[in-house]
RNA sequence: GGGCGCGUAGCUCAGCGGUAGAGCACUACGUUGACAUCGUAGGGGUCACAGGUUCGAUCCCUGUCGCGCCCA
């Protein structure tokens, strides 16, 4: 027999492991396939709010599909997290007091693997605690053999094609991780600031000066320029002079260009090429120098510096300078200064653009298939309204920097002959044998030292996984894909690179549709994080209430295109929730239901069984509808209510009768039926959303070894279990009595006392419910016995309409007769007042004459009914 | 500055041209054999504001105000 409550922990591990057992994530059987590509998450991760929504979604949307009798691929992996794990290991190591240049390269990359083996992946067995069912005997990760394969071929065959090139341009450089890093890995922070005003001496002027604003100091020492509006006419008259460069000496050109903003600072704006993206623009249109002045630790270094400031940290060598320039009488002012500074967002660190030679991609190439498959709906984002941002980026897209200077990643497959010139191949004997043809003996290469942005493997994710470039029959069956989930700050890290890569090499998108959701947050709306020291850990609220409390919570709050806000006692509220499914469970076993294969739900006679088999109908097919159009706070509320207002509520009870002390064999054996058939069937439905609790309570009720709920087909209920007449009834009856016990409240009588009831003025079809549901009435109303037209009793009444008919509660000398009143005029004031806006529109001509007609019927009858509501209602106060 | 989204009950949010909904919180009552992780009843909203379209607007359109996010 079920306990009194649910006890997840006792329960899930155990499942799992049987889920494995059975093989039961593989994609297997003979339906169409169906597949998901897991974002793969980095390796260094740990299980967090976030992770727990996406995956939450992932599992859920899998789990469905593969109960619909699709061969459901959900592909599984890690990603190696170039920087991130580096870093990690970096980190680990100095604790142990060593560093990685000095243990060289290929020390350093074993160290790196020993520590994947050892401690990466923790997130692959928090996820087992979720519930999540991938296929983990597919399991992959972005250094795996295969899929650095897939990395080579992939940028041998862009660079054939001109698609990948080295390049010397200013990068997002991070002075303290020393790598490039491309736009996307930057974000932009206000910081207060000064704004300083330094005067430089007009060469050809004696005297005069022109003043420009900086909130960078330091990049004077690369300054090779000054630029001002060209209709500017405080600077007209300089146009083509030069001024001299302080503390350099350096004669820089005074150009006039439309970047300039004579609103911003003086009108006039220094032009370091070297160091600043629009001043490198500026400096290409005039042909200025590009100087650079600062090193790859953000030092300060070059030609022309003074010996004085060379190997100054950057932010030592800005007070340096402001100093220097105070001295010579040149700082003009200094103004406080709010702006946006760029930082690297895995160091924190201010960026300095910097001028390298680095690896590109073509993006504005490849980012034209993927515009193309948006525009015409081959690739669909869910919800629509995030094709805008994946266009607005796709559009303006700029050459993707690729190359980082790391170590752990892969390497990029380059190398250099002598002269530098360059062999790109797919192994270094390729190489080798290109470098010979080319010079015409063998020569030492040297290989290129950096390895690939992460994302560049991760854009390879859907077909590498599935075994290309091997023409594999996975590859064959899952690709393109079907659902990509994942949260919109990722649409252009990855969303739009899967799109590049997949449309390029595998000619088709690699996913039809993409699911976008928002983001987790703290019950104050706050974005979760350790700084804050508001984030939830998932895990916690697991053990504490159970996976399936979590799921269901994170489901039922899952509107599209909003993030969520996410508290402890939503989790809570849906612990509450799977008890609630649990204990009705035990009320079902106690009274014996059966799973009788044999029942026909079309069969059942009591309208009560019909009823219920009505709601259940009109339940599942809702819920499949809504997983199947991504509404998932839909079908997860479809279910609470079904399960918690329709099932527990008022089947149950209104089924009370029939087991206990009820006489009607026949009726209690159907009911028997129909209440294993419901469950049965509202267990699946709930199975993919809540999978522990289903399969357990299941496999304890119906105790069906060969079939678990995993792997069991999604419920097709037959048509025509809708029944009017039986829907009809059972809201009258749930009516009356919900009607009964307001009056009782009302009136303050005992909630245990038993009253006795008479129908006045009732109808034949109310005489015939009232007889069939004598003994519901009597239990959930705590009525005692029934009188139809019988004379009104002594003493005082309580009065209710019910439809036609009034029912009477004698309550003798222990009404209330002020509360009794006063709840007849609240009631008949309601009606009148209903009635009367309702009759204001039918006396409107136009409402008549242009309203579809079935509303004007229905408006025509709720009147007569609110208004025979009332006089029955004033009747019954008259009569008091 | 450009784009997207959001203002509905105390809180979190559904809904969406035709009688305003849920969960939580709140109040009162209640251990009737599934469940106190519960039950019953109840209070609570000029659906941000102003115009417009319409027979009819919380819903559609325009504007205003407030908030959030993304891109410059």
């Amino acid at each position: 027999m079920l306990d009194k409550t649910y006890r997840p922990t006792e329960v899930e591990a155990r499942l799992y492991a049987e889920w494995l057992e059975r093989d039961a994530f593989v994609a297997s059987g003979n339906g169409e396939p169906w597949c998901l590509m897991m974002p793969p998450p980095n390796v260094t991760g740990s299980l967090h709010m976030g992770h727990a929504l996406t995956f939450t979604v992932q599992d859920t949307l899998t789990r469905f599909e593969r109960k619909r009798g699709r061969r459901a691929l959900w592909q599984p992996g890690m990603d190696h997290a170039g920087i991130a794990t580096q870093m990690v290991v970096e980190r680990k190591l100095a604790a142990e007091g060593h560093e990685r240049r000095a243990m060289g390269r290929d020390a350093f990359l074993q160290e790196v693997w020993a520590w994947k083996e050892e401690s990466g992946g923790a997130i692959g067995r928090q996820l087992r605690r979720l519930g999540a069912s991938p296929d983990w005997s597919r399991e992959r990760f972005t250094m795996d053999e295969g899929l650095s394969a897939a990395v080579v071929k992939v940028f041998v065959e862009l660079h054939r094609q001109g698609l990948i090139y080295k390049d010397k341009r200013l990068v997002n450089w991070d002075p303290k991780l020393q790598t490039a890093i491309s736009d996307l890995e930057v974000v932009q922070t206000e910081v207060d600031g000064s704004l300083w005003h330094f005067r430089y001496p007009i060469v050809e002027r004696p005297g005069e000066f022109i003043t420009v604003a900086t909130t960078r100091p330091e990049t004077m020492l690369g300054d090779s320029g000054v630029a001002v509006h060209p209709e500017d006419e405080r600077y007209r008259h300089l146009h083509g002079l030069h001024a001299m460069l302080p503390i350099v000496g350096r004669k820089i050109r005074i150009v006039a260009d439309e970047y300039s903003d004579p609103e911003k600072g003086t009108g006039a704006v220094k032009i370091t090429p070297a160091h600043d993206f629009n001043d490198f623009e500026v400096g290409k249109r005039h042909g200025l120098a590009q100087i650079s002045v600062l090193d790859r630790e953000g030092r300060i270094a070059g030609e022309g510096v003074p010996a004085a400031l060379v190997g100054l940290d950057r932010f030592e060598a800005r007070k340096r300078v402001v100093q220097a320039m105070e001295e010579a009488g040149l700082l003009d002012k200094v103004e406080k200064h709010k702006h946006m500074v760029p930082h690297g967002d895995r160091s924190g660190v201010p960026i300095e653009p910097y001028l390298t030679d680095q690896w590109y991609c073509d993006a504005a190439t490849l980012a034209k298939k993927p515009i193309e498959a948006v525009e015409s709906g081959k690739t669909v984002f869910v919800p629509k309204q995030y094709e805008n941002t994946f266009f607005e980026w796709m559009r303006n897209i700029q050459p993707w920097c690729i190359s980082r200077q790391l170590w752990w990643g892969h390497r990029i497959p380059a190398w250099y002959g002598p002269d530098g010139q360059v062999f790109v191949a797919e192994s270094e004997a390729q190489a080798e044998a290109d470098a010979a043809a080319h010079y015409g003996h063998a020569v030492e290469l040297t290989r290129d030292p950096d390895v690939l942005d992460t994302w560049f493997s991760s854009a390879l994710w859907p077909f590498s996984t599935l075994g290309w470039p091997e023409q594999t029959p996975e590859l064959e069956a899952f690709y393109p894909t079907d659902v990509l989930v994942t949260g919109f700050d990722i649409i252009f890290f990855w969303v739009a690179r899967m799109m590049m890569m997949g449309c390029w090499f595998m000619g088709d998108v690699p996913f039809r549709t993409v699911y976008i959701h928002g983001l987790v947050r703290d019950e104050t709306g706050q974005k979760m994080s350790k700084t804050k020291g508001n984030v939830v850990d998932p895990l916690d609220l697991v053990d504490q209430y159970g996976a399936d409390a979590l799921r269901f919570g994170i489901l039922a709050s899952l509107a599209q295109g909003r993030d969520i806000k996410f508290g402890e006692a939503r989790v809570q509220g849906y612990r509450n929730f799977v008890t609630k499914l649990w204990n009705a469970c035990r009320f079902a076993e106690l009274n014996g239901v059966v799973l009788d294969p044999a029942f026909d739900p079309r069969t059942a006679r009591q309208q009560l069984n019909r009823w219920i088999l009505g709601r259940l109908a009109t339940t599942a097919s809702e819920v499949t509808e809504a997983l199947a159009a991504y509404r998932f706070n839909d079908a997860a509320m479809g279910l609470y209510r079904f399960i918690w207002d329709g099932f527990c509520d008022w089947y149950l009870e209104l089924a009370k009768p029939f087991f206990q002390g009820g006489d009607d064999e026949a009726a209690a054996a159907e009911t028997r039926r129909t209440m294993g058939y419901v469950l049965a069937n509202v267990l699946q439905l709930l199975n993919p959303l809540a999978p522990f609790v289903t399969e357990e309570l299941h496999a304890r009720l119906f105790g069906t070894p060969d079939g678990r709920l995993i792997s069991d087909p999604w419920p097709e209920l037959p048509d025509g279990l809708n029944d009017a007449e039986a829907v009809a009834e059972i809201e009258w009856l749930i009516g009356a009595i919900s009607a009964i016990r307001a009056a009782r409240a009302d009136v303050n009588v005992p909630a245990a006392a038993v009253l006795d009831l008479q129908v006045e003025e009732a109808s034949l079809l109310t005489r015939a419910r009232l007889q069939r549901h004598r003994p519901a009435l009597e239990r959930l109303a705590r009525v005692g016995s029934i009188a139809l037209d019988a004379a009104r009793p002594e003493g005082g009444v309580a009065q209710l309409v019910v439809d036609e008919a009034t029912f009477v509660l004698p309550l003798g000398s222990a009404i209330d007769l002020d509360a009794e009143r006063k709840r007849l005029a609240k009631e008949i004031e309601k009606a009148r007042k209903d009635s009367a806006a309702a009759a204001g529109r039918l006396r409107n001509p136009g409402f008549l004459a242009k309203a579809d007609p079935d509303v004007v019927e229905e408006i025509r009858a709720r009147v007569g009914e609110l208004d025979q509501r009332a006089a029955r209602l004033e009747k019954a106060l008259a009569a008091l």
